[in-house]
RNA sequence: GCCCAAGUAGCUCAGGGGUAGAGCGUUUCCUUGGUAAGGAAGAGGUCACGGGUUCAAAUCCCGUCUUGGGCUCCA
């Protein structure tokens, strides 16, 4: 695209989005920019040669509906945010006010210090008084001025924030945004909305602490957030599906469904698993040894603590010591809880010498490990203090890297299957510099681990994204992400090749050469930790786990006190069968003790009267589809145990 | 750890300087009702904890603990 403006003899373009306005700018002079961009902006003078109505976004056509549409319009929505907070609390200090794309929670914030600390009641005043301002259709109006200027603006007016920003970013001009009508100045590349008639969905969210520049030394303001959309549609979907959200949040369903607790009494971040918890755990678990055996994964048991000096080895002491708890010390030796697994299971690869020909080992272990995690940083089973790593750690030839990551590869996407992601996705991560000093162990290895990697992938046809720089000091890896029922995606459990850990210990085996090799490790968990993929599935489920997984199968709910007795004999039966039965005997009406089941997510509930007890049947009730009819217990007991047997994830 | 908010019955919450409230749950009794709440009565609280102010504190003030929303980068 090219701007022009004949009249006044000078044009730039912006031909490329990834070319940045201000590097536009930079070609031109600073009278000429200054021309341009005050041209532009009041939409005078100036054929950009487009159907959008230019001055649309100040400085270039952009459509609403992209991407970049979004992040303008949320990014504006920020700044009438800052303007109304400007009007309602005058005296207050701004920080900055970008948009968010990527966040699902939250579209833009702003950072503001207010003359009195605000709560959340402010934020329906705030909201009014934007609405109020987007109706006046007051314009966003920009102007490059010299860096002198702007300092001066923002002494004058005690921010000094905001001076720190410009001394920072500004070489010679600075781009600044105003709103008319308002004495809000924002030092800001934009590009925005022509005015704030454009703003017509977004609604503030939350107010939280945030620091300046995110360092706790720094100043604490308070962080206003909002979102915006294009359409009031789009917004409303939004909310509801926010609300959805909340709906499902597992600490919320795990109290309703007496899953799983934490207890001032015993510590934050330590998790209770209560029996219908446990269950769930059980069968997680149970599912997940299945296959790991099948997977050729032999089974280990390692201690919760070690001596400290394992952890000097493992560099843990080193790089890790924050978030280990501290030592205790028995007989003048100290030992620490241990934060992972791996060093343990090295442990047992070192027992005695081995030979190429029994790589790879493929120790699995339930791994609980404890990690000493700031107290903010706790949320619900998403991140404790105290949880289960489904771990393991793969010894292998380096010439075995590609065949084992594959076959992790494989593991992974049999077993997110079963739980019901239809989508999991990948991201590779490997070295961005090969140059960079950082990286531990030879180029060789890591090209051939990164080319394993990928490889491993391609051969699947798996989509993924390759992250340069991500990469960990001591090795490529592969994280695993999956996509719940109402579209969040969750960071799971991650497959990591490892250099370092075999160098620190002195891992060897005797190669068919008969000389002493090095063997790769790789770290592989799929869940990541059993605590969070159990908060992710609660969530995934809304609570109402598939049969195989849920804590109470089947309800048995007979309908007068006179079917007691049978109805035992039904429970009796279905117990004898391994289901997991309850059978509400109390003398409530039959409403009553469905709405119960119902409530508590039960998958099938068996409801009887006098009718079946005379023909010996039960009549079928499913959670979703509710009455299925009237059929013999054997037939019941036939396809639940097939829904059993498949672990299917719905009838 | 830091900022803001909150903490009252098992749960969800109202109230508020002078006998502590509701709904649900729970217990007992009545009821025996065919697919999402039948009725009655009772039990249940050091109002998170520790100080202070006051004739009097669950209520006001200070501190502590816990919970919730956040806190890399972002003009």
């Amino acid at each position: 695209m090219n701007q022009a403006n004949s009249e006044s003899g000078f044009s730039f373009s912006v031909s490329d989005s990834s070319v940045s306005v201000a590097d536009a700018l930079k070609s031109l002079d600073r009278d000429s920019a200054k021309k341009a961009l005050a041209a532009v902006v009041n939409g005078e003078e100036v054929d950009l040669n487009r159907d959008l109505e230019i001055g649309e976004y100040n400085i270039r056509p952009i459509s609403p509906d992209s991407r970049e549409g979004l992040e303008v319009l949320r990014h504006s929505t920020a700044h009438l945010l800052a303007a109304a907070v400007l009007d309602l609390y005058p005296g207050s200090k701004l920080g900055i006010g970008p948009a968010l794309l990527e966040d699902p929670r939250y579209g833009f914030f702003y950072d503001v210090i207010t003359p009195e600390p605000l709560s959340e009641d402010d934020l329906a005043k705030i909201e009014k008084r934007m609405l109020q301002m987007a109706k006046q259709n007051l314009k966003y109006r920009r102007e490059v001025v010299p860096k002198g200027d702007i300092l001066k603006v923002f002494s004058e007016r005690e921010e000094p924030l905001k001076c720190e920003l410009i001394e920072e970013k500004v070489v010679g001009d600075a781009s600044v945004y105003y709103i008319d009508g308002s004495p809000f100045i924002d030092f800001c590349l934009g590009p925005h909305v022509p005015h704030t008639g454009k703003l017509q969905a977004f609604k503030l969210l939350a107010i939280s602490g945030a620091y300046w520049k995110g360092d706790a030394e720094r100043d604490q303001m308070q962080r206003i957030y909002g979102t915006a959309f294009n359409t009031k549609d789009e917004l409303d979907a939004w909310i509801k599906q926010r609300e959805e959200a909340k709906k499902r949040d597992h600490r919320k369903i795990g109290q309703e469904l007496d899953l799983f607790s934490i207890q001032d009494d015993y510590g934050q971040g330590l998790i209770l698993w209560h029996p219908k918890g446990g269950i769930v755990r059980m069968e997680m678990e149970n599912f997940l040894r299945e296959k790991l055996q099948q997977h050729g994964y032999s089974f280990v048991y390692t201690p919760h603590i070690a001596k400290r000096d394992l952890w000097t080895i493992s560099g843990h002491e080193e790089n890790y010591a924050d978030s280990m708890f501290a030592p205790t010390t028995i007989e003048e030796v100290e030992f620490r809880l241990k934060p992972m697994n791996c060093p343990l299971h090295i442990g047992i690869y070192k027992s005695r010498p081995r030979s190429y020909r029994e790589l790879p080992q493929r120790y699995s272990e339930m791994g609980t490990v404890y990690r000493a995690e700031l107290s903010g940083t706790l949320h619900g089973l998403m991140r404790v203090r105290g949880f289960t790593v489904d771990d393991a750690h793969l010894f292998v030839r380096p010439d075995q890297v590609l065949q084992e990551v594959a076959a992790c590869l494989d593991f992974a996407l049999d077993v997110f299957e079963t739980y019901g992601f239809e989508k999991v996705n990948f991201e590779l991560s490997v070295r961005g510099d090969a140059e960079n000093k950082k990286y531990l162990g030879a180029d060789e290895f890591w090209t051939n681990a990164e080319e394993s990697l990928s490889t491993a992938l391609n051969d699947r046809n798996i989509p993924y994204e390759r992250i340069e720089g991500e990469a960990a000091f001591y090795g490529p890896k592969i994280d695993i992400k999956v996509e719940d029922a109402i579209g969040r995606t969750w960071q799971l459990g991650t497959i990591q090749v490892d250099f370092n850990l075999p160098e620190r210990f002195g891992l060897e085996y005797t190669g068919d050469d008969n000389q002493t090799h090095r063997p790769v490790m790789i770290h592989r968990a799929l869940f990541g930790s059993v605590e969070r993929f159990f908060g992710v599935l609660v969530e995934h489920f809304a609570g109402a786990f598939p049969f195989w997984l849920a804590p109470v199968q089947i309800a048995v709910l007979p309908i007068t006190d006179r079917i007691n007795e049978y109805s035992d004999k039904i429970a009796e039966r279905l117990l004898a069968e391994g289901f997991r039965v309850e059978t509400n005997n109390r003398s409530d009406k039959i409403g009553a003790k469905i709405r119960e089941a119902q409530l508590q997510k039960v998958p099938f509930m068996i409801v009887i009267g006098d009718k079946e007890l005379e023909e010996g049947t039960i009549t079928l009730r499913e959670r979703r589809s509710g009455d299925l009819g009237t059929m013999s217990l054997e037939e019941f007991i036939g396809k639940a145990s097939e829904m059993r047997k498949t672990r299917a994830i719905s009838m």
